[in-house]
RNA sequence: GGGCCCGUGGCCAAGUUGGAUAUGGCGUCGGCCUUCUAAGCCGAAAAUCCCGGGUUCGAAUCCCGGCGGGUCCGCCA
């Protein structure tokens, strides 16, 4: 908001609309500093220099309030701002808005952010897991960012993978001795362990029967899904994870959405029915034009045997998120927050987007690319502009992948890890706080953990690889969930020791004190800038800088021992605001103790 | 063959709409609990920002060419 003022005080000077204003690398140069002289020198073929001391010279005849002292070094144009005006307007802000600090104002624009969208045939583990933690903090940003956020989980219960895991179902039978994803995911391994080229062509057998809903196994198979799911869910809602809307791949197909899309297909002259060739009988898109060098630019949308490929379905998909299709989905509820699509159900008004947000790893983004550009393809411009896919890279193990097949996921699941954190949480709170009753311990624990496993993922940039360990998942010092947490955490304390009505001055002299107030002015340009840029990890960054800022300055300066208790007490209070805000951003819950 | 992503102190990362002395964390070394929570703070050592060219007053950042790693380019899912 700072920078806003400065830019557009500058242009008022300079006359120049493309001023970006930075920070000095060192406080002591001032609060905020211009390049601008750079670029004028150079067009008038000046001397920056000069050009810099010109500018001043030209703001010193009348400095506004809010500005204390311009000053030069060498070309670079350095702002001392005001502290008290500006403290005061910071923190005034802060206490009115409280909880919606860093909000910005409705886009009137609704955003689908799908996420998790997992196989339903095994736990989640870490990889699946950074999925659902990047799309749920994407989904908070958004919301803060001032869209209508729905968030959607695609139910893949008509793929082949589901089909090899029922097909061990109907040999084994259906008898869970454990959680019931693991349970699945342990079979998963022990079908492909006898997997061979007969089992194989029974499974494509099924996986055929299953599309139809009236076959004899589609029941159990729904029953099996949805269990699974619902398994899912449970590890999920741990996490603080949930979804508006449940939207099931049979749903898609069965409401008629698909053979919908496929009619307006047709129609694009991109996309052909082969007549002859390799291809015959396909209904194929041309990418030869966007794509030139690909190996095989010919995308097959409907095999000849007329069954629709992966590709093809998630177009119907993204056709549907922006409502671009006459039938719609029928839903029903799943459970208390949660709607689900369902052949019986009733409508709603889900899907209609203006934005879509797709988190899939970046393995995809070939697929991801074509949906994107089929909507071109279709004449929707506007829509195929407002599909991102946020991709992501993988979480690995240090010498190997996470693989359904090969059960190397065991030991690693979003289950296991939860465990193990509340395990080392309730261990450091026995250590710490040996006077905190078993309740307290558990809570905090609880939170401590599951905010640990959230921060270690979003704090990575998504194209980033993670390489998963145990000390890294679970890492409670430095940049980490618990740093926060304890900044946050003696805010609190600090506050539940003053007693009386406050009444500060909003004079701060010290260092410290303008280094915190400047930092905690940010949250809403951050927010603004993670939800342009889809990238989480700005919000992390931001919460550990809001904290570090406040431990020194807790570290040097008395609060409730200090002439200036009010003033102070109002940093204390203001950060709490700011650092609880910025936990909710990430989805891990505030602690007022630790 | 081509597309996309990554390469930053011993390790892990931030910074990539060009801007001042490259920022954190882990680890190492040295200090700080008789004052508001030491899961903390202060300080030190530690960097050819993968390599080579180019553009620019200025490049970790942009362009070209390499190298290394990952991933994608099936009528699979």
């Amino acid at each position: 908001m700072m920078k806003k003022y400065l830019k557009d005080y500058l242009k008022k000077i300079t006359g120049r609309d493309d001023i970006i204003i930075d920070m000095p690398p060192n406080p002591n140069m001032g609060d905020y500093s211009s390049a601008v002289a750079f670029q004028i020198a150079k067009e008038r073929g000046d001397n920056p220099v000069n050009v810099a001391k010109g500018i001043v010279a030209e703001c010193n005849k009348c400095l506004p309030e809010r500005i204390d002292k311009i000053t030069t070094m060498g070309p670079y144009i350095n702002f001392f701002i005001n502290t008290e005006l500006y403290a005061k307007s910071v923190l005034q802000m802060i206490f009115e808005q409280d909880e919606s600090y860093g909000m910005l104002e409705s886009k009137n624009q609704r955003v689908i952010v799908e996420h998790t969208s997992v196989n339903p045939n095994k736990p989640l583990h870490m990889g699946a897991a950074r999925n659902s933690i990047l799309g749920d903090c994407i989904a908070r940003v958004l919301r803060v960012a001032g869209y209508e956020v729905e968030v959607e989980n695609y139910i893949d219960d008509l793929g082949i993978q589901f089909a090899e895991v029922f097909w061990g179902i109907i040999k084994e039978g259906d008898n869970a001795d454990e959680k019931y994803d693991h349970f699945l995911g342990k079979l998963y391994i022990r079908v492909h362990e006898q997997m061979n080229p007969e089992i194989e062509e029974d499974i494509k057998k099924l996986n055929k029967e299953l599309e139809d809903p009236s076959s004899k196994n589609a029941k159990l198979a729904r029953s099996v899904v949805e269990r699974c799911v619902a398994s899912h869910l449970e590890s999920l809602n741990a996490l603080n994870i949930g979804y508006d809307v449940l939207v099931w791949e049979s749903g898609i197909v069965h409401a008629g959405l698909f053979d919908e899309t496929f009619r307006r297909l047709r129609k694009s002259k991109d996309i052909v029915l082969e007549k002859d060739g390799p291809l015959e009988g396909c209904l194929v898109m041309k990418l030869g034009r966007i794509f030139p060098n690909m190996k095989n630019p010919d995308k097959v949308l409907i095999r000849s045997d007329g069954t629709p490929t992966y590709t093809a379905k998630d177009i119907a998909l993204q056709m549907w998120k922006f409502g671009l299709l006459d039938k719609d989905l029928k839903y029903r509820k799943w459970d208390e927050n949660t709607m689900t699509s369902s052949l019986d159900g009733e409508a709603f008004d889900f899907g209609n987007a203006d934005i879509v947000i797709n988190v899939i790893g970046s393995e995809q983004s070939y697929p991801q690319e074509v949906v994107k550009l089929s909507l071109k393809l279709l004449g929707y411009d506007k829509q195929s502009e407002n599909s991102f896919h946020m991709a992501y890279e993988f979480v690995t193990l240090p010498n190997d992948s996470f693989s359904g097949r090969r059960g190397t996921w065991i030991g690693y699941t979003l289950d296991d890890v939860i465990n193990a954190g509340r395990e080392k949480a309730i261990d450091e709170l026995d250590r710490r706080r040996p006077e905190l009753s078993d309740i307290m311990k558990q809570k905090i624990g609880n939170a401590l953990a599951i905010g640990s496993i959230r921060y270690n993922i979003v704090r990575y940039a998504p194209e980033k690889k993670i390489v998963f360990r145990w000390e890294d998942a679970l890492n409670f010092e430095g940049d980490s969930c618990p740093y926060i947490e304890y900044a946050h955490a003696r805010c609190c304390s600090i506050l539940k020791r003053a007693k009386g009505k406050r009444t500060p001055s909003y004079r701060y002299e010290h260092q410290k004190e303008r280094e915190l107030i400047k930092t905690l002015s940010q949250l809403s340009g951050v927010v603004e800038l993670a939800a342009r840029d889809k990238r989480p990890h700005y919000i992390t960054k931001y919460a550990n800088e809001t904290a570090i800022a406040f431990n020194s300055f807790y570290n040097e300066l008395p609060v409730l021992k200090s002439e200036q208790v009010d003033d102070r007490l109002a940093l204390v209070d203001a950060t709490r605001i700011v650092l609880a805000n910025c936990m909710r951003l990430i989805g891990i819950e505030p602690l007022e103790e630790m």
